[in-house]
DNA sequence: GGTAGGCCTTCAAGTAACTTGAGGTTCAAG
DNA sequence: CTTGAACCTCAAGTTACTTGAAGGCCTACC
């Protein structure tokens, strides 16, 4: 059913409308069929596609990198041990990423306790905010793997 | 000891020193004290901040948030409950991240393997990736909590 | 003491990945 | 047939850096 909308598109991907257009522009999906007036029409495989790739940029994979990926899984056959490498290397890059996440996670943890407790019955005069917060946790360069990009979300309504 | 110059403070935060500069010229890290020759020299105080500055980057906190969140750590006493409840939001995002971060591990394991077993003998003409990978998972738009901004690392070297 | 190389300085321009806005068109509902 | 939401294009703005140019400082070796 290639009767659905940019707008339905978006909704179904959590994706903006522009976006979209931005990554057709860019030649990150392809170019989608029009219907007379020039309105955008999308089927599932656009949905899937899009997916796949809100996904990944949702946790820093840069353009290029997502765009190898999907230009691989498009063409059949041929370079599928190609992709199996590539998602391979992603999800190391992933667990790296997760690691790092549940140290920030634990540093946040350890830092509302303590002022939960330091700041009681009121505020104190120094909360050791840095000291918790910052604590060196090992590594200093990362290392991270093949994250970069943006990684961004619309900011929360409330 | 402030003797640190901005090439140590870099390597010692996994920063590049441009970010640092760049930061100071923001008002994200206060204007540091220079030298004879005009060289910034930095202590440790300086590699607490911008390691939990560079903490939260990481994950797409963006420069204004991690901003507010600094200068209340800054300031002792007076705003220690704010601070422990920005935390706390923090915290809320953090995990949400957690939790999608960990299915995309999942759907890159689960597609990792399916290739190990389609693609054995060499590759073969239908790998459903995007069919495996883009799975939707229950939810369309995230309502990721706060995470905006760019959160990008340099590019690994191999 | 001079000079090579590596660090540092400022300032300007470039980049990635969008977002926002202006100004106009299309289309389904009433 | 009109109205209003959703669409279109194109241009400019934003965030968070990165890269480059043009030069200054500083340690080390000859």
């Amino acid at each position: 059913m290639p009767g659905m909308k940019i707008g339905d598109l978006a909704r179904r991907t959590g994706t903006n409308t522009p976006t979209i257009r931005y990554y057709e522009e860019i030649g990150l999906i392809p170019r989608a069929d029009r219907q007379d007036g020039g309105q955008r029409r999308y089927g599932d495989e656009d949905v899937k596609r899009l997916t796949l790739i809100r996904r990944c940029r949702e946790f820093g994979f840069p353009i290029e990198q997502i765009r190898s990926l999907v230009t691989l899984a498009e063409e059949p056959g041929r370079s599928c041990l190609e992709a199996r490498d590539l998602s391979r290397e992603h999800l190391a890059a992933v667990r790296t990423k997760l690691r790092e996440l549940k140290a920030l996670e634990r540093s946040l943890v350890r830092f509302v306790e303590s002022c939960e407790t330091a700041c009681a019955g009121g505020p104190g005069p120094d909360c050791t905010i840095l000291e918790d917060l910052a604590k060196p946790s090992g590594r200093a360069k990362v290392a991270a793997g093949m994250g970069r990009g943006t990684g961004r979300r619309r900011a929360r309504g409330s």
